[in-house]
DNA sequence: TTAACGATGTAATGTTGTAACGTGCATCGA
DNA sequence: TCGATGCACGTTACAACATTACATCGTTAA
């Protein structure tokens, strides 16, 4: 099991930061060179429940991923199978937990750290994520300030996306 | 039922604000004030829930507040009226739902309009609240260039306090 | 071969949240 | 005074989210 990141492998990180958004096959291509980079394995399961995330708009909630893996593999997969996966990508990154939707999310961009800000639309429900890393680190100095260490932010926004405004 | 604040008006109380933490009694006559100023009633109800949320230090599930209440007036209170009556505390600023936590905790100084950036630990439980009025503006600013409306930031932050550190 | 381990399956249960509808009480105009 | 209205709260049932404990299976290492 992964550490959750803390601050200063987030700087260094930071410092050489790229961005590479990915969608689709390399998308999948690049969570499971993650995974396994991590140190973790890629089977079939977990590839199938990235593939389901993957395809979501919106966070997706465990019970959502293991009603579709489950029709997409012919035999019921439970919801306890899908929340260790889930659980598993969430500490290497390769997907997010959404807490004010009690949900989940691929990371487009998986193998960079960040902190992500994610935008949802209360009416829609669709999730943007924006990075403002200037922001977030605000959010961790502040924190910090306030004594807090291991620190992870979690900044949410709900409200009405450009297309339900 | 009121408007969840928008962001002209939280500009205007913020040039005007000062802060007034409450506790205990003075806290319970804040929010009754605040309350009966949104045109809502101040009934035993709501006063012991609010009571009871307010002997927290931690977010207290709604769950957590129905047996206590219950336990205080002798007579099961179902966690749905709890709901309902927190629900109503959210909407007039009395107190806040931690996201994160499924969880809610009072507002120690109601009657002005915040986003608040909560500091929660993982190891005890504990929230913190911090006002940083610059740091919330950036990210509503944030969300609205992405073409947000009607923003809402939920801000906060798990990590160790400075006791569990 | 067998012990150990990691991944997944199964079943049960616990926690959080909502919906639908009923009851009692205060207020108010006819 | 009486019924209509509206609000707070009660009751029940259920939906949605999450965890626990333990079993099974296949791979690897002694």
């Amino acid at each position: 099991m992964i550490d959750p990141p803390h601050a200063s492998a987030y700087i260094v990180r930071m410092a050489a930061h790229h961005h590479h958004e990915h969608a689709g096959a390399s998308l999948a291509q690049a969570a499971e060179a993650a995974l396994v980079e991590a140190g973790e394995q890629w089977t079939d399961m977990r590839s199938d429940i990235f593939a389901v995330l993957a395809t979501f708009e919106k966070p997706a909630s465990a019970y959502d991923i293991a009603d579709l893996v489950s029709q997409k593999r012919g035999k019921r997969v439970a919801p306890n199978s899908v929340y260790r996966i889930l659980d598993l990508f969430v500490a290497t990154n390769l997907a997010r937990r959404v807490e004010s939707a009690n949900a989940y999310i691929a990371n487009s961009h998986p193998g960079c750290l960040h902190d992500c800000i994610f935008l949802i639309c209360d009416n829609c429900g669709t999730a943007t994520h924006i990075d403002d890393d200037a922001l977030t680190m605000s959010v961790r100095a502040a924190a910090e300030h306030a004594g807090f260490a291991q620190v992870r932010p979690v900044i949410e926004v709900r409200g009405k996306c450009a297309d339900c405004g």
